[in-house]
DNA sequence: CGAGCCAATTAAAACGTGTCAACAACCCCG
DNA sequence: CGGGGTTGTTGACACGTTTTAATTGGCTCG
């Protein structure tokens, strides 16, 4: 492994190392001829800066880290694809990190992220608990909440689950539905509470006692969890209309009952959230609510870079976005 | 922005930085009641290692990086799944980058990943030319593609798209199917490339003519692209059965052939690749080749850390999975 | 009692870049 | 021809860690 360094392309232009770094970082001070000459020392010997001393030296990164519950989960997939667009145009780097919802693995990539002095770190915090990333905030790295609102000490981008929980559930009471469930992941989790929230607003809303709609929570939020709601429900009384905590809870729940040969929706109805791609394609096709999940990314490492370019002029903001009903075949 | 160093906590715990790297990296050659006194400073302090610096002196950062086609793709979601699972047990940390299938974006991610002085990088490359891998490699940095084969002088993990081509063109064919079409992303893709040439020799082997398959190329290997692909497809005379390159065009196809009135599979029988998670809750359930796509990711990540450990005594190895046929409604 | 050894600790020298004050060269204009 | 301004370049230091060789002090054994 040679190590070609700053200074043996200097010497092979015949300048000195700080021009060399000149030509890197601000070229517009050092003349043309010396550019070229530098430029092409640069290219024969395949000098690559190395971003650990750049790092070193200015105290901060060309990177930010993005924390998920789940990176196989297509919701979080589009947002990494929001933030990875705006961070490539900015010629920045992101570092993936997957919290699969336990507090550790959290806490651990927080850590790592630390370490490698990111800018800012984009996070979908797993509890309730921000004050370890206020700390983070504290030790110079901006924090932006993603999914998730802040309490006017951070910026935040997200959106308003507990509207959508009850968009939804009006939705299905609006067709006449009077005994709900509401499939779910563990209650800990922000989003899964909102959105609970927000059915049992509708019900409210709507005149009905609160025990009409049930709470079905399984461990994990993908399909596997949805067929094991599905068990559940099974097993009992059927209720008229099941809400999804998320698509894949629901398309989850859709497979089991239509294998039992329940009829979707005849006999019950079914809403999902977060509007993956996938539901419209779904064996029927799944009403959902959807959210603007690229945006969320994109704003959201839009905020966090502003925020490192200026940090003392910068106003936290909470942003949150309405989501919004997409009716399909599912709850028609 | 305070930054508390090494030096602080040498201070507060009334040692010398040296032993403080000590506790740090080897605590055993430090005595219980000097470490616990240290250990106790580190946590008053606050203090996190600057990873920089540690990589300036090492040379090398404990990250890797993963280039990858789309994220948007469960395929790959799945893939940086397995990554992100083995990459995280052994205390090391991904940096995603997405080349959207674009040689530049490509380029500039290597780049970027070669200043962070990543221990090694994954990646699906976008064209067949490995000459920029080979001078990373050149470079010290450890290199093993994904879902592409390599030729001996680089690690590999892929699985056999010929045979997947094959095995989903011969069941096509099996089922009495004669002429055929082929929706496909740019043919400059391997995987697209593969997939063909496996699709022509079920073709061969069966006695057809080659040109009992119709081509169908779409720009974006995603659901609009299969839109796109079934529009070309409607405007002409139906084939009897259409094999798509990946399961996202498939559903896209499906849909946009459904609400035009075709019946899938009676009218036109259909398959897709990679059989991801959603496949089987589609509309009609959807025929696919199934790839060991987390363990992809996972074995890649073991080889190339391997490889990174001990760089000597690392024999390149090209891992080939074969593909499973798996039926279902679309193609019954 | 001293030589020799071991364990624990330290001081100092890297690693490769960015920055900044200082300096050189040049030009313009009086 | 000289003073002052401008433009381009330089040299040296700092960033925070790891590592190596050197040092200290305590202990054993002859």
């Amino acid at each position: 492994m040679v190590t070609v360094g700053i200074k043996e392309v200097a010497q092979r232009a015949g300048v000195s190392p700080g021009t060399v770094s000149n030509v890197l970082n601000r070229p517009e001070r050092v003349a043309a001829a010396t550019r070229s000459r530098v430029e092409q020392a640069i290219r024969e010997l395949g000098f690559v800066r190395n971003g650990s001393a750049a790092t070193l030296r200015a105290g901060q990164s060309r990177t930010v880290g993005l924390v998920v519950l789940d990176v196989g989960n297509p919701f979080f997939a589009e947002v990494a694809r929001g933030v990875e667009d705006v961070v490539s145009d900015r010629d920045h780097a992101v570092i993936l990190c997957n919290s699969g919802e336990s507090p550790e693995k959290e806490s651990r990539n927080l850590r790592v992220l630390a370490e490698q002095r990111v800018r800012g770190v984009l996070i979908t915090p797993v509890g309730e608990d921000t004050s370890r990333l206020q700390r983070l905030r504290d030790r110079g790295v901006a924090v932006v909440l993603v999914d998730h609102s802040a309490s006017g000490d951070l910026c935040s981008v997200a959106v308003d689950d507990v509207a959508g929980g009850d968009l939804a559930t009006s939705h299905l009471i609006s067709r006449g539905a009077e005994r709900l469930a509401f499939a779910t992941g563990p209650l800990a989790i922000r989003q899964c509470a909102d959105r609970r929230k927000g059915a049992r607003r509708a019900l409210r809303n709507a005149g009905l006692p609160v025990r009409s709609i049930e709470d079905v929570v399984v461990p994990e939020m993908n399909a596997h969890g949805g067929r094991l709601a599905a068990e559940k429900l099974l097993a009992g009384d059927l209720p008229e209309a099941v809400f999804c905590a998320n698509d894949l809870l629901a398309l989850g729940v859709l497979r089991t009952l239509l294998q039992a040969g329940v009829r979707v929706p005849d006999d019950v109805a079914l809403i999902g959230y977060d509007d993956i791609e996938f539901s419209s394609a779904a064996a029927v096709p799944l009403s959902s609510i959807r959210q603007p999940t690229y945006r969320l990314g994109k704003i959201a490492t839009e905020l966090l870079l502003d925020e490192c370019d200026d940090p003392g002029g910068h106003a936290h903001q909470q942003i949150m976005f309405q989501p919004e009903l997409v009716v399909r075949e599912s709850s028609r």
